[in-house]
RNA sequence: GGAGGGGUUCCCGAGCGGUCAAAGGGAUCAGACUGUAAAUCUGACGGCUCAGCCUUCGGAGGUUCGAAUCCUCCCCCCUCCA
């Protein structure tokens, strides 16, 4: 991989992604071993200091060996959101390929990756004091009433947004508040940039439904084991964490969440934590679908990390 | 042995003569997704040759124009008294 100096926006890309459970972590340590990339976190729990265990992050002595960009970065109760990784996620890509790596863009979260490589339209942050008002507002009048609002102000929107879906009409009267001018206008305004570089996407998916969920079960029955009661209960005792809390609204921290104030028994909280770890598994394989050109495997493929590596041997030495 | 209560579509659970393929919730499946995304939301959910038809409400009979709903017997389950 060492080509004479090209343009930053010709140099390659590399894109794992996967449902939770399906093995990205373990995946993605053997290739980081074996090609010389640099490996980029697309997580949006692991961005948290401190959530280890439930994030399934790989261990102290993996972070050790193949070191993990965009992980540990902020501490509980801060935010997070796609534009703050997209931006993060540039820089780092930059970084890598000043270093001569290849960016190694590893996780779950599809709305990251979509941010990542369509890009963002020019919207204002979020801004919290707006929110308070607005969930304020809806909680006298209800969300009915605000999406009847935006629907004045936005029709396009309001037409998009379902009735019931608080967080996106919260959105969308947060920017008309904050600009005065509708989101759909903002967001049909042809400013965001997608990514120029070439990426190969490989992604990794359970052949097998029922596998997959025995693969959540069993996992999360080892998070417990090794502790996921005891790293909730420190993060709240550390950062006094409301429910409401962006990374305690994460599957698993939630439930358990739920449990250490008793309104959860602990069968209950282990069966749900699973069931919602299942329903997040769902949603990620809806965006892999949606996913055009990629490298599928099955994630319990025998070869799986000859495969892939040899898949991305050749696309990597086609692109030199 | 006696007195009650109950068995409903994958699960919980309403229904108590027609308007019932059967409320509601859960699970599951499919989908949406632009600064909360491990979030939030939507749809489907007995079967079919699908504006209609067929098979379901523990089992078998019966009453009725018509039953998940009423009657009889049987099989299970639970509570209480013995």
């Amino acid at each position: 991989m060492t080509g004479k100096p090209r343009a930053q926006e010709r140099q390659p890309l590399v894109f794992l992604m996967g449902p939770t459970a399906a093995g990205k972590t373990r995946l993605a340590m053997e290739l980081a071993e074996r090609l010389p990339l640099r490996t980029i976190s697309v997580d949006s729990a692991m961005v948290y200091r401190g959530m280890d265990i439930g994030t399934g992050k790989p261990e102290r002595e993996a972070l050790a060996r193949v070191p993990h960009r965009l992980i540990d970065i902020r501490d509980p109760g801060q935010t997070y959101s796609a534009a703050d990784f997209r931006r993060d996620a540039l820089d780092e890509i930059a970084k890598a390929h000043r270093e001569s790596k290849i960016p190694f863009l590893v996780g779950g979260t599809g709305l990251y990756f979509r941010a990542l490589r369509d890009g963002l339209s020019v919207l204002p942050p979020a801004d919290p004091e707006v929110r308070a008002q607005l969930a304020a507002q809806a909680a006298e009048h209800g969300w009915g009433t605000l999406h009847a609002r935006l629907a004045e102000v936005d029709p396009a929107s309001a037409s998009r947004i379902h009735a019931n879906d608080p967080q996106r009409i919260q959105r969308a009267m947060e920017i008309y508040q904050l600009t005065g001018v509708p989101m759909s206008r903002l967001l049909s305004s042809r400013e965001r940039v997608a990514l120029a570089n070439p990426v190969h996407a490989v992604i990794i998916e359970p052949s097998n439904r029922g596998r997959l969920h025995a693969d959540i079960a069993a996992r999360f029955h080892g998070m417990l084991r090794a502790g996921l009661v005891e790293e909730v209960t420190e993060l709240q005792r550390r950062w006094r964490l409301g429910a409401g809390e962006a990374c305690m609204r994460a599957v698993g921290y939630r439930q358990v969440g739920e449990y250490l104030e008793q309104r959860l028994g602990y069968e209950q909280m282990v069966d749900r934590a699973i069931v919602a770890t299942r329903q997040l598994a769902r949603r990620q394989l809806t965006w892999l679908r949606a996913e055009g050109h990629a490298a599928r495997f099955d994630c319990h493929a025998e070869d799986l990390v000859a495969d892939v590596l040899a898949t991305l041997g050749k696309a990597l030495s086609d692109d030199f």
